[in-house]
DNA sequence: CACTCCTTTTTGATTAGTCAAAAATTATAC
DNA sequence: GTATAATTTTTGACTAATCAAAAAGGAGTG
């Protein structure tokens, strides 16, 4: 139970564990870490190993990481203050919403709990960040909407863009060049499970993604 | 001239180097440079060496160092991304001038041109900070003023704080406390030779402050 | 010039984080 | 169930930044 420092790379493997933790089953793979921050396995697993040292997370050697309490509970505080930075910069200094995560990934690092009270109050107490991500609450809760990938939808249904993954930047801009940001309304066409790809009609346009590419966007249902 | 990492290090040794020539002589000490940092003389040799081998500074042993053009454009760039991002943190978040150097000293290592651009451009090119101190131009001009310490001034001048130093703050706060903000006009009562004091009349009160503390405070003369 | 004092530099160690490559372990195939 | 493949862990090495303590250098005094 050594004290550790909290620096940006401690809370860097604290975010990859929680989110990958969420997606999938639940222990995550010393390899499937170390491909998130683009490190050596032999590196993950030597900060799995501080991390458990420090009790921030479990781990069983060569069966998987898991976070505990205290480790989640920071990891939700670092994507809080990612979110909230992130819907700063859009909404305060009005930038692109393909340039704010990489902003957000310095950030969230060095800002101190004073400033983010403040962009928090300042944006209005938001729940969503700029891709449609949920903004954990102070205390740590995450509300989470019914979303569905778009990658699953059939052809003929109407639906909402909800959600679209920050973590590719000029995919973001691609998705905004065809008319598919938050809120927007679209009707998928069709389904060609072979070609792995789904066709929309986004504005006046048709548009057709790979599944892969369909699946960085979550949409709700129009009635 | 071996490439060099501009790591928050790096940027605080070149913004501290700045700051000691300017103020003194010229050559900075291996001594003043570490007390400024807070790190002892040997790991400041050891950076000035580091810093010299990249062509940021020139270092003459045992004599002293001198930044290099390419380190005085490197250490102004850091300084008005610092006095930028103050600025905003007070007038955007409404943060108290006691507590943003603290915040400002983390940020300016990892903000972008990008956001700096826009948070200038959001405060309408500002040219001071929320301490007086001068705002460089993004072409890495400062712009002096002519002003005079308070602890210089003589008994029976009036004159407006234009400038306190942003390293304490807890002097700030005191500061504030007694109406010794920026713009705020005082008039000196008296001076004490002796007793290296110097006494005000600001707002309704009389306050007298150590040469020392007074020091910290810059002033315009009021006609 | 020689002695002292102060400052600077050097040396040797330490810590965080990383990689490359070897060793160990678990999973898969036959 | 043994051989092979994949994954994980270990080992040894490296870099940046630091400190403590020893060594070296310079400035002033007599
Ligand atoms: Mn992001
Ligand atoms: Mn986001
Ligand atoms: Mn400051
Ligand atoms: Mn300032």
């Amino acid at each position: 139970m050594t004290q550790l420092m909290l620096t940006s790379t401690v809370e860097n493997y604290l975010k990859a564990l929680l989110k990958l933790s969420n997606q999938g089953e639940n222990r995550v793979s010393t390899g499937d870490l170390a491909k998130a921050l683009h490190v050596t396995p032999g590196s993950a697993t030597s900060m799995i190993k501080t991390l458990a040292e420090a009790g921030l997370a479990h781990h069983k050697p060569h069966y998987g990481v898991l976070l505990t309490e205290k480790g989640h509970i920071l990891a939700v505080h670092v994507v809080r203050r990612h979110r909230i930075i992130e819907l700063f910069l859009v909404n305060v200094l009005e930038m692109e919403w393909d340039e704010v995560h990489a902003e957000a990934e310095q950030l969230e690092h060095v800002v101190s709990d004073e400033v983010i009270t403040r962009m928090d109050k300042l944006l209005g107490y938001p729940t969503l960040d700029p891709h449609g991500d949920p903004i954990p609450t102070a205390d740590g809760m995450f509300i989470e909407r019914p979303l569905h990938p778009l990658s699953q939808c059939e052809a003929g249904q109407r639906v909402q863009v909800a959600r679209i993954s920050d973590q590719n930047s000029s995919f973001l801009k691609f998705a905004e060049s065809h008319g598919l940001t938050l809120g927007a309304t679209i009707e998928v066409q069709r389904r060609n499970e072979h070609a792995e790809s789904i066709t929309l009609q986004s504005n006046e346009e048709e548009i057709t993604l790979g599944f892969t590419a369909a699946n960085r966007i979550e949409v709700e249902f129009v009635k």
